[in-house]
DNA sequence: TTATAAATTGTAAGCGCTTCCTTTATGATC
DNA sequence: GATCATAAAGGAAGCGCTTACAATTTATAA
């Protein structure tokens, strides 16, 4: 494969000249420029990229690491990522990670072993911010989404579960319904239990006469539909009103309501949280956060910082946005 | 951040001999292998990934070329991808095309900037064998998934399409339907094409008395009921059978189906192809294939192919298999 | 013991670039 | 036409590794 110095030979230039024009440095006369472009396409040259970066440079890389791709969720975010990549140029090394101990391995080898230029980290729960800095070493720009985000030092962008759950519970109390059931996130989730504050304070906000039930799911539908087939089978009645705190659960719900001569949403609402492909379908009422932008923002993050290391690291919160469709009134 | 030479002085040994218990080499005795461990673990160390590449090693990378995630079959690759190379220690740098210019200089820089040590491109439909072998250079062996499958010289997974809508129809005709429509792809596109093919194979071997029409759709929901409709209007009946080939079209031809008297499936029967996330929830039959077993596949191929560049490259066809559901009787 | 083979470690070149520091070419000024 | 600033190009070191090849140590056998 044809090298710089081919490129040097075939132009009679010096590894200098020509590695400037293409770093593009402007010291080098037009003509001279041409010359060399000429010459790179004549031999199908590339500039290689492993050493340019021993060589000091940029990697043009950044590394993501998120959690497998179990929902249509972390695919938007992806293209959020990918929308501003490839207007900066740069490449995304991608890691997804299964357990603890893959993080911490990604983690280590995407930042010390110079593989990337910066990364993004989505939706750690397993190391604080300390921990991630600790591993990362203090070479390279990180940015985190969601969870973890609360962090000085690292730019982050969040999503407003608070403010997404309050807008849910908000919309479902308008009607003024006599009992509530929240399907909560597993308990020790951190976007489960923003979204249960949320949902507090608007019931709280709303200072209505109203039976409130917890029920702890687990985010997905299988176990949505069993925490709330138990619960209903406890409770031998049926809420009025349902908050679903994401929208695989509230599948579940639907699954078993259909099994049930109530009506929806006349006698019963439900909303759930994610907006995903499936409640697009069928028409249910959701909270939509901008998982495109929010991958977009998170590159326009890192790669701000990778042209300037010395940027204040910020922390950018993400609004949701309320969707009712047909599953609520 | 630490170097080889940091471990070097810490151990008192010489770069040789730490690269090669780096590198797991064997001929070192057992207690320095262990004395340079330990030294590497208290400096943190890494092995600076750009250099092992520029001295002559591997990057432990695959590059991965597909199209924009717009749906999960990609997914489901990804993640069978993902499993072996995780597996593999390999790591994974993606790149999304949107357009043939996208594709070609993903394929070139990813091939001839020394970023990986093979790569794998999905559902290339723009260049030709010759064309990829070019683009890429002959240092780097490629994988092909789908499509351009068939050639020599390259690795290929593919998905029997043929057989897959041969199954579909023979399914949908077991019950003698009168009248049969089509619903195709575009009319370009291969794997629409090989449906085609493997659908009126189908047909012929069932020798019955039957009606066949063929309407091209677009692969999209909305086209696909676009094209239903239209064709519905012009023959003012609708068929008893009905293949889309995909489930996003069939869905289409059942928001039409919706504002019908006729039962399904004992009026119509419809099948799709792809088994998507939707088409499982609402119980529509279609045809599967292993996407995550294609993308396991395609990744053992290369990863085998590094290991040993001799190997003659394999073309392997993956079998479709029948999910009837609630819209086949 | 001593020669000889085998195991272990070291030396140094070089992978393909970037960049600092010089050198040389080109103009501008008086 | 000589002087000096500026533009353009070249020389060479060095980034952090791997790997021939060479040197040394250790084991084995006669």
């Amino acid at each position: 494969m044809a090298t710089l110095y081919d490129v040097c030979e075939k132009t009679g230039l010096s590894t200098a000249t020509v590695s400037r024009v293409i770093n593009g440095s402007g010291l080098v006369k037009e003509a001279t420029r041409e010359r060399v472009h000429q010459a790179m396409k004549e031999l199908n040259y590339r500039p290689n990229q492993a050493a340019r970066k021993l060589a000091g440079g940029k990697t043009d890389t950044i590394g993501i690491i998120l959690p497998l791709l179990d929902n249509g969720y972390y695919v938007k975010v992806l293209r959020g990522i990918d929308n501003v990549s490839t207007k900066e140029k740069l490449k995304l090394l991608i890691s997804f990670y299964h357990s603890e101990t893959d993080l911490l391995d990604y983690l280590q080898s995407l930042c010390r072993e110079g593989r990337t230029d910066a990364i993004i980290l989505m939706n750690n729960t397993f190391f604080g911010p300390d921990k991630v800095r600790e591993l990362a070493g203090d070479d390279i720009p990180i940015a985190l989404i969601g969870q973890n985000g609360i962090n000085e030092g690292m730019d982050s962008v969040l999503i407003d579960n608070f403010q997404g759950a309050y807008r849910a519970v908000t919309h479902l109390l308008e009607n003024k319904p006599q009992s509530l059931l929240l399907l909560t996130g597993p308990k020790d989730n951190h976007d489960s239990n923003k979204r249960l504050e949320g949902a507090q304070q608007a019931i709280q906000d709303a200072s209505l006469e109203i039976d409130v039930k917890i029920v702890t799911g687990d985010f997905y539908h299988e176990g949505g539909r069993k925490a709330f087939e138990e619960y209903v089978g406890r409770q031998n009645a049926l809420p009025e009103a349902i908050f679903a705190f994401n929208d695989a659960m509230a599948l579940g719900v639907l699954d078993v309501l259909a099994e049930t001569e109530k009506r929806i949403p006349e006698d019963i609402q439900l909303i759930g949280f994610d907006n995903n492909e499936i409640g697009q379908y069928i028409g249910l009422s959701t909270v939509s956060f901008p998982m495109e932008q929010i991958g977009e923002t998170a590159t326009r993050l890192v790669a701000e910082r990778i042209k300037n290391k010395d940027l204040k690291p910020s922390s950018i919160s993400m609004e949701t946005s309320l969707i009712p469709r047909k599953t609520t009134r």
